[in-house]
DNA sequence: CTAGGAACTAGAGCGAACTCTAGATCAAGC
DNA sequence: GCTTGATCTAGAGTTCGCTCTAGTTCCTAG
């Protein structure tokens, strides 16, 4: 029969968290919301199974996730797969947008990095010279 | 006299806000949290004048925090350099996991991006060939 | 003097993304 | 059969970092 219980190559949800690095909450929360290619298989008993295309998928989503897109975005993006060819324009524009926000935000990172580390500097010089030095102007 | 009128070299707090990209909102709140090194001057009407050290400071209080340094550890930079010399080591710890942190951050961003990047290759791709083929798995 | 805008305080509210709770059900091992 | 632990649902709660409200006061221009 086919949804009646655990099937090869069919996860369970704990297993699924494992792999994905979500909480199973979240696994729950993720389909909810909607942001789940198709529906999840259930078990006869009412056990969500997950395939390997939604373990894959949500590999995805995390990936999207870490680097800052929001979640309605990802919404959207499952949204327009589920209604499948047609509007890979509008796919591709999502992720495009998201493209840019990554970099924008890897370039302000690259530059608090460099005022974090001139500041580290600062401080371990002071430090290494056994703080004998007086001149600390407040913003340091 | 001293407190009881706006002074040449001290801003009010709109034009703070104008030029830390913060709120007028987001400066009174960060003042409640102990962002600040020091106490802001008032005028004698009880409205705040910010000097040239404070908008340097907060300047470097939107950088920590754009790159994701919590506002308690903001609160606690501030509260060490407000406690005077001989803490350097606990700033020069803050800076240094934060430092971390943020290079961390890149590093994951980094990733994401070539996925992404991948990603929109394919649906440039598929795009450019006039949507002509079907093999769309649905991780795409 | 009057009007209007900027700033004041204390505290409530908000959006994002989860996380947790309660109470019930399912499933596997002894 | 019974216990134990994983899952189930619906919905409440949490954390972070602001943002906004209400009601008032200050101050500058006309």
């Amino acid at each position: 029969m086919a949804t009646t219980g655990p099937r090869a190559g069919s996860l369970g949800i704990g297993e699924v968290a494992e792999r994905t690095g979500l909480s199973v909450h979240a696994l729950r929360f993720y389909e909810r919301e909607g942001l789940l290619v198709g529906p999840v298989h259930r078990t006869a008993g009412g056990r969500r199974r997950y395939t390997d295309a939604d373990v894959e998928w949500l590999r995805i989503c995390v990936k999207l996730r870490e680097s800052g897109m929001p979640l309605a975005d990802l919404a959207r993006f499952a949204e327009l797969v589920r209604a499948g060819p047609g509007n890979e324009a509008e796919r591709l524009h999502l992720l495009d947008t998201h493209q840019r926000r990554v970099e924008a935000r890897i370039q302000a990172l690259e530059e608090c990095r460099s005022l974090i580390s001139w500041k580290v500097g600062i401080y371990t010089d002071h430090l290494s010279r056994g703080q004998a030095e007086g001149l600390w102007d407040p913003t340091t």
